[in-house]
RNA sequence: GUGGGCGUGGCUCAACGGAUAGAGCAUCGGGUUGUGGCCCCGAAGGCUGUGGGUUCGAUUCCCACCGCUCACCCCA
């Protein structure tokens, strides 16, 4: 029995990994225009980071992370998201001394122990940014501005901006209060799922598929009227400039994150093409995270892009590569003469390859074909003897011999015109 | 953790309970002893996920397990 991935596990196969690079690669040039530094973080932390940052009491951190013990017997874990062990490094390496502003970014896979389905892995991958340092309404902006950017700018269509206010630790708990009590008088009538909910994280309660639970819901107190001055004032800004830049949204009242150290802006962007995990980014502001951690409360937002998902939104990509030249060589003789020319084309920069296997002309001319060559070069034991190599042009299929001498390198570069 | 669907060559899929489990694509070789793609011919490639059961006979029906997948839950 062969040796399979762990469940929830992928390779990600070469012919997948242009898409990855095309995703990296725009990615790397909008953090870059709009002025975010990249770092990198540690794949494990102390155990203590994630339950400090995300919550205790949180479904990431009670059911979901990869924990263990080390050899010593410290508790560490695989990083289920990226902003708890980016805030950790933040501060203990005194970042924010450096400018009022920090804006960094990270990329890298993320962990958690789910079961898999589709647009869900154990492993996954995340594009994450975030902005410290400020609680302007214009940090919010920068931080969707560049989610919606990277998405759009790949060429995805079909994807809508959802976003909300979860109000501050002044006002969030008379929302809380008002939401419980009203849980409270309708406990009876909830499902088994909400009632729970209604005691470890009230705020799902909203998301419950169950008609009678949304039935029930419609008549619950919203967080928007419950806002104080200063949160309104925040994320009504926050939704001007969203009209100023064109971006459309809608506001969803229902929108949480099961993250703890969320207040304020919450925004996910949703795809109706990924089945039941729809949202490919999303984010917000976590004013207090930071302190949490054992840091100077510095506020701060960010955003996460789910790459795996963002992948399935996106037409895949051409996998072949073409070379510039394949080189056949027939017979030994043959073989070592070319070995050397081989390496100095490709240090030149062409894209050189040969046989590896004594075949014959048609089959490694077929191999070539196979491989996309532009040109051909053949030399066996004719050419040999005659001096001159052939140089076929897989395209136009015009053979042409160059003589082998001491300008044979160059006159083969100019003659394939790289 | 719970539920549904699906497991047959590398890939995509056939095969009424019946014979040596087939086809297309891909691979390799030949048709041209030194010229690719198209075409033709051929070769190689399978413990039909695993283990039980029913049956004269199981890829096919039943059960269990394993795996994949979708959904619940949760989230990027």
């Amino acid at each position: 029995m062969a040796i399979r991935a762990v469940r929830g596990f992928k390779d990600i196969l070469p012919q997948e990994i242009r898409s990855w690079h095309r995703i990296e690669d725009l990615a790397y040039g909008v953090f870059n225009t709009f002025g975010f530094k990249e770092i990198r973080i540690p794949l494990v932390e102390k155990t203590e980071v994630f339950s400090r940052g995300i919550g205790e009491y949180t479904d990431i951190v009670e059911k979901e992370m990869y924990t263990f013990p080390d050899r010593k017997g410290l508790s560490l874990s695989l990083r289920p998201e990226a902003t708890a062990g980016l805030l950790r490094a933040v501060n203990e390496h005194r970042l924010y001394a450096q400018s009022p502003i920090l804006k960094l970014f990270t990329m890298g896979p993320m962990f958690r122990h789910e079961r898999p389905q589709k647009g869900r892995l154990r492993q996954f991958y995340q594009i994450d940014a975030e902005l410290l340092g400020t609680k302007a309404p214009l940090s919010d902006l920068e931080v969707i501005w560049m989610a919606w950017d990277i998405i759009v700018r790949l060429g995805v269509k079909n994807v809508r901006l959802e976003i909300n206010s979860l109000g501050c630790p002044r006002c969030r708990p008379g929302y809380r209060d008002a939401l419980k009590s009203y849980l409270e008088s309708v406990f009876q009538d909830l499902c088994p799922n909400c009632q729970r909910r209604s005691k470890t994280n009230p705020l799902r309660v909203f998301d419950c598929k169950e008609k009678s639970c949304r039935e029930i819901m419609k008549n619950a107190p919203l967080m928007r009227q419950y806002l104080c001055p200063e949160c309104t004032e925040h994320i009504n800004k926050v939704l001007e400039s969203l009209e100023v830049l064109d971006i459309p949204f809608v506001i969803n009242p229902y929108l949480v994150r099961g993250l703890d150290y969320y207040v304020m802006t919450t925004f996910e962007i949703v795809s109706p093409d990924l089945g039941a995990q729809s949202t490919v980014a999303a984010g917000g502001r976590y004013d207090g995270l930071l302190r949490d951690l054992g840091g100077p409360d510095l506020p701060g937002v960010g955003m996460a892009i789910g790459v795996d998902r963002l992948l399935l939104l996106l037409e895949a990509d051409e996998e072949t590569l073409p070379i510039d030249l394949f080189v056949v060589a027939l017979g030994l003789t043959a073989r070592k003469k070319v070995i050397p020319w081989i390496g100095t084309w490709r240090r030149h920069g062409l894209r050189v390859q040969m046989s590896y296997e004594d075949r014959g002309l048609k089959s490694q001319l077929r191999q070539a074909n196979r491989l996309g060559a532009h040109y051909v070069l053949i030399l066996g034991e004719d050419e040999i003897k005659e001096e001159r190599l052939i140089v076929r042009d897989m395209k136009t299929h015009d053979q042409q011999k160059i003589p082998i001498d001491n300008n044979l390198i160059s006159g083969l570069e100019n003659l394939i015109d790289m």
